[in-house]
DNA sequence: TTGAAAGCGCTACCAA
DNA sequence: TTGGTAGCGCTTTCAA
C-alpha cells in the first residue's frame, strides 16, 4: 500500500484535511505547519493519488493525446514540443496509440480535461461524454470541435512565386505527386503558381517520389540534373527530400545557390545542419504548438473557439536561394 | 456531468449496486435484468469512471509505457505490437514521452498496474510507490526489476560465422562503428568472429556510417564496390542501411546473391519488400513482444521473475545469400 | 488556523 | 437474485 494523506497526518500529528490543504499550498495553513507536513510527505515518499483527486475535483490536469500513426517524424517533433509546453503549465500529457475511436473512449473514461487528436483521415470523430476535443488534421468539414490545419497549398505557392520573382524560369518540384491529400495540396500550390504566372508548363517540372526519405530526394535530383535543360531552382516537399537533393547536387559538382537555388517545404525553421542553411516554407512548428496550447486551454475553460483554424505558412529565405539574371 | 451508474439505476428502476454487478457481467444478476441495464447504459452513453473504479478496486488494468525517445522506428513497431497484445488482454496502454523520472512519477500517481520503461541509458531507475517496473534496455547492471535485452553481439557474430561457412572471405560490415553501446555490441560480434576464425583483419572490413538512413547505406556500399578487392558479402547494422546497400549494388549492375551476399541486422523477420527477400539476423520483434507481455503479467501477479532477460538472436537466411567457392 | 465530516463514482460485502 | 451500505483517497465546505 502506498502512502496516503492519512499516513502523513498521523506522522505529523495533524488532521488529514490540514494535510490536504498544506499539500495544495493553501493560504489557510500556517507556514510552520505547512513546512512540517511537506517534510513528512517528502520523507514518506508521498505521491498523490490522481484517481481520488480527480474523482472529487473533476479536474485531472491531464491532456490525452490520440496518436494512431506513431511513425511520422514531424508529428513526433510537434508532440514533443506540445508535451513540454503543457508540462510547464503543469498539465500531464498521456498518449494513446490506439485507433481514434477506442483512444477517445479510454481518455473519456480517464476523465482527462481535453483530448488532442492527430488524425489525417477526414472522418468526424464523435466524443463520448463531454470531454472537449481538439483536432490536428484537415479542416475541410464542419466539425463540432476545433480543427487546426496548416495551409500547405499557400506554402508551395509562395515559394514558387518567390523563385519566379528572383528570376527563375526553370523550377522543379520534388515530392509525392500522387500522394495523399496533404501531399496533393503542396502540388496544387505549385501548380497554381504556374497558372497565375501564365508560364509554359514545361518550365515547371514535377518529379514524383514514392517515399520521403533522403535517398528518394537524391534519386529525384540526380534525374533532374541530367536533364538537357536543368532547373535553376528546386522546391522539395520535405526536409529529407531536400537533404537528398543537396547530396545529388554536391556530387554533380554544382554549387548552391550559384548553380541551383533550393527551398524545402517544412515546419522546422532554420535547418542549420548544412554548410548553407536551407530556405524553408511552411508554418513553423513552434507556432503550431503555441496555437494548439492556446486552443486547448480555451476549450478546457469553456471559452468560445472557432472550429476551423487555418495557419498561414512563412517563407524563410537563406543563402540557399539567389537571384538570377 | 457525465452519466453514472446511479443514472442508469434510476432509469432502469434497479439499485445501483445491481447496475455495478450487471456492468461487470456478474453471474449474480439475472439475464433479463442484465440485458435491461446494458440497454439503458448503452442508450445513455455510459462510460465507467476509471478513477472511481481503480480507487476502490486497486486495479486499473492499465500499463504505463515510458518512451522518452519517440523517434526510433524499431521501438515504435515494438510498442505498437505490445499495445495491440495488451489490448487483447483487456489492458489499456498509456504512453508518456517525458523523461524517465517524471514519467514514473506520473504513472505511479495514476496507479497503473505496471510500468514498462524503454531506456537505453544505463541509469538505474528507482520506483515511486510500489508499482512494478519492467525495463527494455541494457541488462548489464544488477537491477531490482527485470530488464529485457537482446543479444546483439551474438547476432552479428552468427551472421559473420555463417557467411564464412558459406565460403565468403571478404566480408564487410556497414554500421555505426563509433556509435553508442548498442551499436558497438554489433561491431563487437563481427570482430569476435574475425578473431575466432583467425582471419587477417583486412578480409573483414568495417565501414562507418553516421546515420542509419537508406542513403547512408547507399553511400557506404558505393564506397565498398569501388574497392579493388570488393567484398563478396555485406552485413549491415540495420534494415535501412541494407536498403541503401541494395540500391548501390543494383546501380553497379551487380546481382544478389551471385555477386554479393547480404544479411541485415534487424528485428523484423521476413522483409519481403524486395525482389529478393533480405536475410536477417536478430531477435524477432514478435518474440520480444511476447516475452515483454509475459514478464509484465508476471510482475503484475507478483510472481518471481529473473532480473536479466537476455534474448537470443535468430538467423533467417533467404535467397540474398549464397555459397561461393 | 485547524479539524470534522460530507461526498465524488465505484466495488464488494452482507443482509434481505 | 437484488438492495443497502461501507469505504477507497482525496477536496471542500463548515464548524470549532
Amino acid at each position: 500500500m502506498s502512502v496516503t494523506i492519512k499516513d502523513i497526518a498521523k506522522s505529523a500529528g495533524v488532521s488529514y484535511s490540514t494535510v490536504s490543504k498544506a499539500l495544495r499550498d493553501s493560504p489557510l495553513v500556517k507556514k510552520p505547519t505547512k513546512d512540517l507536513i511537506m517534510a513528512v510527505a517528502n520523507e514518506l515518499g508521498y505521491q498523490p493519488n490522481i484517481a481520488a483527486r480527480s474523482l472529487v475535483s473533476k479536474k485531472s490536469f491531464t491532456i490525452g493525446v490520440v496518436w494512431p500513426t506513431i511513425e511520422q517524424t514531424v508529428l513526433s517533433k510537434l508532440i514533443t514540443t506540445i508535451n513540454k509546453e503543457l508540462e510547464e503549465l503543469s498539465y500531464t500529457t498521456l498518449i494513446s496509440i490506439n485507433e481514434v475511436k477506442s483512444a477517445l473512449k479510454i481518455f473519456s473514461r480517464y476523465q482527462v480535461d481535453a483530448i488532442l487528436v492527430f488524425d489525417s483521415s477526414q472522418s468526424i470523430v464523435s466524443s463520448y461524454s463531454d470531454v472537449p476535443i481538439v483536432m490536428h488534421g484537415l479542416a475541410n468539414k464542419q466539425t463540432p470541435y476545433p480543427v487546426i490545419d496548416v495551409n500547405r497549398q499557400k506554402a508551395t505557392y509562395q515559394a514558387a512565386q518567390y523563385l519566379y520573382k528572383m528570376g527563375h524560369r526553370y523550377i522543379s518540384y520534388i515530392g509525392d505527386v500522387e500522394g495523399d491529400k496533404l501531399q496533393k495540396e503542396k502540388v496544387k500550390g505549385f501548380e497554381q503558381a504556374i497558372l497565375e504566372l501564365e508560364l509554359p508548363t514545361y518550365s515547371f517540372q514535377k518529379i514524383r517520389v514514392n517515399n520521403f526519405e533522403q535517398y528518394d530526394g537524391y534519386e529525384a535530383a540526380k534525374q533532374l540534373l541530367t536533364l538537357a535543360k536543368r532547373p535553376t531552382a528546386i522546391l522539395t516537399g520535405s526536409y529529407d527530400l531536400a537533404r537528398g537533393a543537396l547530396q545529388a547536387i554536391y556530387e554533380s559538382n554544382l554549387s548552391i545557390p550559384n548553380d541551383i537555388s533550393i527551398i524545402s517545404y517544412d515546419n522546422f525553421p532554420a535547418l542549420e545542419h548544412f554548410d548553407i542553411p536551407l530556405s524553408t516554407v511552411g508554418v513553423p512548428l513552434d507556432k503550431i504548438s503555441e496555437k494548439t496550447i492556446e486552443i486547448l486551454m480555451k476549450v478546457i475553460n469553456d471559452e468560445e473557439v472557432e472550429t476551423k483554424i487555418f495557419m498561414e505558412p512563412e517563407l524563410k529565405i537563406t543563402n540557399s536561394c539567389t537571384k538570377i539574371s
